[in-house]
DNA sequence: TTTTGAGTTGTTCGA
DNA sequence: GTCGAACAACTCAAA
């Protein structure tokens, strides 16, 4: 007997390998259902996070028309929405994968004791993680703190399920006439005035066949040595999946998979080390829901509460310098600029980057992580915190506090030809080499010979490197004495 | 309960 | 130019 189900997609954006998906579509009719979710407790989504949002929409609502499926879109409050349209609906089955985020694992349980008390069955799933954050612990039972051990113990469970295939065919349910559905493009997620997002088209496909392509690309392309080009940012050496994987366009299941299957049969370019070391970055991905989900407040307080007192400094001037990269560093300049253009920054680039917010001009974490949440287009409730923590010091398996990066030691080595400034920072291109990271040691003929005039086509550094690293080592004492 | 070894990503100094 | 040590002390995980 064939039930009207739902499925409700929300962070899993893909055909293949969704269990709620296949749960849906092998019980009967499916409305496939999106919400703009609106108004409620959860943290709205970023500038760029919506531009591609709306790309991986139009691409989901037309791989759903490829299996005779048709994407629902909704916008609001999806605790007032659901009940109502599975009663207007006559579903007998909601199914979703599940989120980790604390605002959403409330407002999930919360739907499923409404909808099962009023007689609907509701299915939840995991297409998320490789593992539940509940299912890696230390043998106290408790969550684990450290990453190395977190991973060890999660490789331990054994290897993850096989991806399951797209549905074969997706049966449209009909909707009762009151049930107003609205346009992708009704949704507004794109920028109008100005349109800042031309850089984003450029560099982006959204949606899960480029998603899978791109998998593919990396697989047999820079895999290979990315054990030790992965700190790169003047190569294109890491895997770019990011987005791919925030909006759930891919899986870390097939991820897992193809990476595995591909080094094996030797098709992958890359060695079981780049593997091995390409995987576990998937688990810094597990390990940042992990303390997502047992730490529901990760992206508004320190996870190690001294640091509550520790002394940040308001400084908007300094901040706007950083947003805009207009700090006088070469490297960070150049990375919060292929930020802005592109919504993505290289991971290197990040920790630099963040590193210099946080340290050397005392910015309190929280600015940054909003200043990513909104212009990444990877923005992610548990990576971005979690990563931000890090850097602070505050986070799990915090750094030293002595680990204070210098912008130039770090360009010069992980940028050492200049190529990455040279393209994000074009006014200061024409200094040498040995300069490029460093244009305030060029005296006035190569200036001149560069066309740089310092205040005016490129800035002075915000801040003296030695005197914001002490003050940084200073402002720790400060809260550890505190 | 106590103890012990270990812990993503660095910088600087001085030999 | 290269290399090792110091940086200062904390928490976690497991035995």
């Amino acid at each position: 007997m064939p039930a009207p189900s739902l499925h409700w997609f929300r962070d899993d954006l893909r055909l293949a390998d969704n269990p709620a998906l296949t749960a849906a579509a092998s019980a009967g009719p499916t409305l496939c259902l999106y919400i703009l979710d609106e108004g409620g407790p959860r943290r709205p989504f970023g500038g760029a996070g919506l531009w591609w949002l709306s790309k991986s929409l139009k691409a989901l609502e037309q791989a759903l028309a490829r299996k005779g499926g048709q994407l629902i879109v909704l916008r609001g409050d999806p605790a007032r929405i659901l009940p109502r349209l599975v009663e207007q609906c006559g579903i007998d089955l909601v199914t979703w994968n599940r989120r980790y985020d604390g605002e959403s694992v409330v407002l999930d349980r919360q739907l499923m004791a409404d909808l099962t008390a009023a007689g609907t069955t509701v299915e939840s799933f995991n297409a998320a993680l490789l593992n539940e954050p509940w299912q890696v612990t230390t043998k106290t039972g408790d969550p684990m703190k450290v990453f190395t051990a977190y991973w060890r113990t999660a490789r331990q469970r054994g290897e993850p399920a096989a991806p399951l295939p797209p549905p074969e065919r997706i049966e449209p349910l009909k909707l009762p006439a009151e049930v107003e559905a609205l346009s992708i493009a009704d949704l507004a997620l794109e920028p109008d005035q100005p349109d800042w997002a031309g850089g984003l088209r450029e560099t982006w496909s959204p949606g899960e066949t480029a998603a899978s392509e791109r998998l593919g690309e990396f697989l047999s392309g820079a895999l290979g040595g990315y054990a030790e080009q992965r700190d790169r940012p003047d190569r294109e050496a890491t895997s770019r999946l990011s987005p791919h994987l925030r909006f759930g366009e891919i899986g870390p299941r097939q991820i897992w998979h193809a990476t595995r299957s591909a080094v094996e049969s030797g098709e992958a370019a890359g060695s079981a080390a780049d593997a091995e070391k390409f995987l576990s970055e998937i688990g810094w991905r597990e390990f940042s829901y992990h303390l997502l989900f047992h730490n529901p407040d990760l992206a508004k307080a320190n996870y190690n509460r001294r640091f509550d007192a520790f002394p940040w400094r308001k400084d908007a001037v300094a901040l706007t310098a950083w947003q805009r990269g207009l700090t006088g560093y070469p490297i960070i300049d150049a990375g919060m600029r292929q930020l802005w253009t592109t919504g993505w920054m290289h991971n290197r680039v990040r920790m630099i980057a963040a590193s210099f917010l946080i340290k050397h001009l005392l910015i309190d974490w929280r600015r940054g992580e909003d200043w990513f949440w909104d212009t990444l287009v990877d923005a992610d409730p548990a990576n971005n915190p979690a990563s931000w923590q890090w850097v602070a010091g505050s986070g799990a398996d915090a750094s030293p506090y002595y680990r204070v990066f210098n912008p130039v030691t770090q360009g010069l080595k992980f940028d050492p030809k200049g190529i990455y400034v040279r393209r994000w920072v074009p006014e200061i291109g024409e200094l040498e080499v040995a300069l490029i990271h460093q244009p305030w040691k060029a005296d006035a003929a190569a200036l001149r010979g560069a066309g740089i005039e310092f205040g005016k086509t490129y800035p002075r550094p915000i801040v003296d490197l030695d005197l914001g690293r002490r003050r940084a080592l200073d402002a720790l004492q400060a809260m550890r004495s505190a």
